[in-house]
DNA sequence: TGTTAGCACTCCATCGAGTTGAGTGCTAAC
DNA sequence: GTTAGCACTCAACTCGATGGAGTGCTAACA
């Protein structure tokens, strides 16, 4: 046998997989026979069917059932022969004339949105900070021993940070360590910041080098927490809608791990650090990382608000889901979010 | 008949409610006879029961059956029969020693806690701000147009606003403005900022005066938006552990309700203006104002941050549901949380 | 050599009949 | 007022029969 996969060999395999996808019942000869410009008996099909099946790219259910397409037969078909199908979000250009001014808010517009257009379950990271340029910094006294740290970075990202001090620090030394820090972190990336600078800016604050300390570390902090970066999903219920995942089993096990996102920021981190060139990336049931979606696919795709501030937006669905719109609708709201950041400037 | 209960019907109310909370199956009468102190025969339960089923205090799912409770019947259990258990939450007690500063991490955890405990689910909003005292406010210039407020409320809830103007702004106006927000508004709770105050700052602000009323604007804004409130849930996966709740249609409702957590504040809501005794709210099947939870008991409880910070820390689990151990749990954690504030301070 | 018709075979899904067991309501006796 | 006894009901389960979709194989055909 060929382990090449011959023109009509594909052809079928194609018909096999567009009809499962849409059905969601296994899919016998017969079918294909019928509904294909093959013109080939069912009998034909048939032995191609055995063949795939050997190669791996298709399985039976049971035996006298139709076959479904094997992780590696939708990986194939995801990686060459899909046809993406753009479809226009109008809702979501018209939600976003409205210019949410929280990051938040529109994040979880943008989710409810997706999932909604999709039927399947959507989560969005909130972009990193990290990658991110500091604003400006601003400490204000909240009370004896408590000052308020207000962090403002480029894309308007905000981080409040209250410092317990030792020492109790009148207005003036405060506008002064204001002065200082701004002078010295204003404009840098939160991974420029390196230990010259901050003993340049402790030498500086002489006697109050410590307090200098104390902000820098809760500034850090206030980063180090949004390691375990936020993650919103919507559409959770989307998955009863489709028998494959809706037992209570898997359905328990899904609803799970959306709930605890931690598992979530995994993906989330994943698609961030890989480079490649569309920027899609397609994990087909094992593939995920994550255990408990293993009876799923997870198709995720990062988007931009301009410099550095990355995120990560996905979508959730039975292995089965339509891959060509799900494709299509995450490089339409990403290019989306890309446009709304610039006419935002 | 007689309306009136006499002392063996509710014992054996009593008995029936006890075993269908455990067991989740319908009750029968043998079963009375012979796990009740009474010595009874279940001949006689049987009559009893046939006639706490005219009153409608118990329910048949079909002839042949045993009996549930109704929710009359949960009614008055929870009003008049229940016997809190006091559990002991030390988890909760070692977690709050930690100190989160953050009260939007301190309340996940507790809503986490509550849940793992209890195995229903668990519902906290966060903190209504407006019924709090302003502590301070700082502007800040951010650029050209844009100017950021920072409005930090007794208890420590910080909210970021970011302003547009028109006109722009020196840093000695900025400084000016500053000083005379806060002198008008530190130490008032939001309701009591009114017309006279803001016009006699808008005075006071000469020219400025579009500044001070766009800053004012957006303070109000920033509570507003707060009205729709955070509610967190946690667990939402243990509904499947009740069977009752655990189809699909159910479960899918009830998740669906947990993601719009909008209709949940309805609930925190009429919660929080209901000004009982225990501030403990329990509601039976069709009496929640939720539609999609009338296969549910929800029980809700009001916690106290200190000085007019309340919130609403609430279980949902099957009408099956163990009502004094909830009641129970919601009693220390609220307890614990008012003890959490007070150390703080 | 590739394609097709035909046929036996497999297996799931569905349906109905029969069985079981828990539980009731009623009646008559205590 | 309480109890024993009995007929009755009904959901849940088991079991076998039936039907249909689909396969694999073989033999014939172009």
């Amino acid at each position: 046998m060929d382990l090449q996969l011959s023109e009509r060999k594909i052809k079928i395999l194609q018909a096999i997989i567009r009809n499962y996808l849409e059905t969601g019942e296994p899919v016998g000869s017969r079918t294909i026979s019928k509904y294909t410009d093959l013109n080939l008996s069912s009998a034909t099909i048939r032995n191609e069917m055995s063949d795939l099946e050997e190669m791996g790219y298709i399985v039976q259910p049971h035996t006298s059932a139709g076959r479904i397409p094997s992780d590696m037969g939708y990986r194939l078909y995801v990686d060459t022969m899909m046809e993406e199908k753009d479809r226009e979000l109008t809702e979501l250009k018209e939600m976003m004339l409205e210019k949410e001014d929280k990051v938040e808010h529109l994040l979880r517009q943008v989710a409810k949105l997706l999932a909604a257009n999709t039927n399947y379950v959507s989560m969005i990271s909130a972009p990193a900070i990290h990658t991110n340029k500091i604003k400006f910094i601003q400490l204000s006294r909240m009370d004896e021993r408590q000052i308020l740290a207000v962090v403002v970075a480029e894309g308007n990202v905000i981080k409040n940070n209250i410092i317990s001090v030792q020492e109790r620090l009148d207005d003036e030394t405060l506008l002064k360590l204001n002065i200082l820090l701004n002078t010295h972190l204003n404009g840098l990336a939160l991974e420029e910041i390196n230990l010259g600078m901050i003993s340049a800016m402790k030498h500086q604050a002489g006697i109050h080098s410590a307090i200098v300390a104390d902000v820098i570390d809760a500034i850090a902090q206030s980063i180090r927490a949004e390691e375990d970066l936020e993650v919103y999903t919507s559409g959770a219920n989307n998955i009863f809608k489709y028998p494959e995942l809706a037992d209570q089993q898997k359905a328990s096990e899904i609803i799970n791990t959306f709930e605890e996102n931690q598992m979530l920021t995994e993906l989330v981190q994943g698609t961030l650090s890989d480079e490649n060139s569309t920027g899609i990336q397609v994990y087909i049931g094992n593939e995920t990382p994550i255990q408990a979606m293993r009876d799923c696919s997870v198709v995720t795709a990062t988007y931009e608000l301009g410099e550095g501030m990355r995120g990560t937006i996905g979508i959730i669905g039975p292995k089965r889901m339509d891959y060509d719109k799900v494709v299509g609708a995450l490089k339409t709201i990403t290019h989306q979010l890309d446009e709304l950041y610039k006419n935002r400037t």
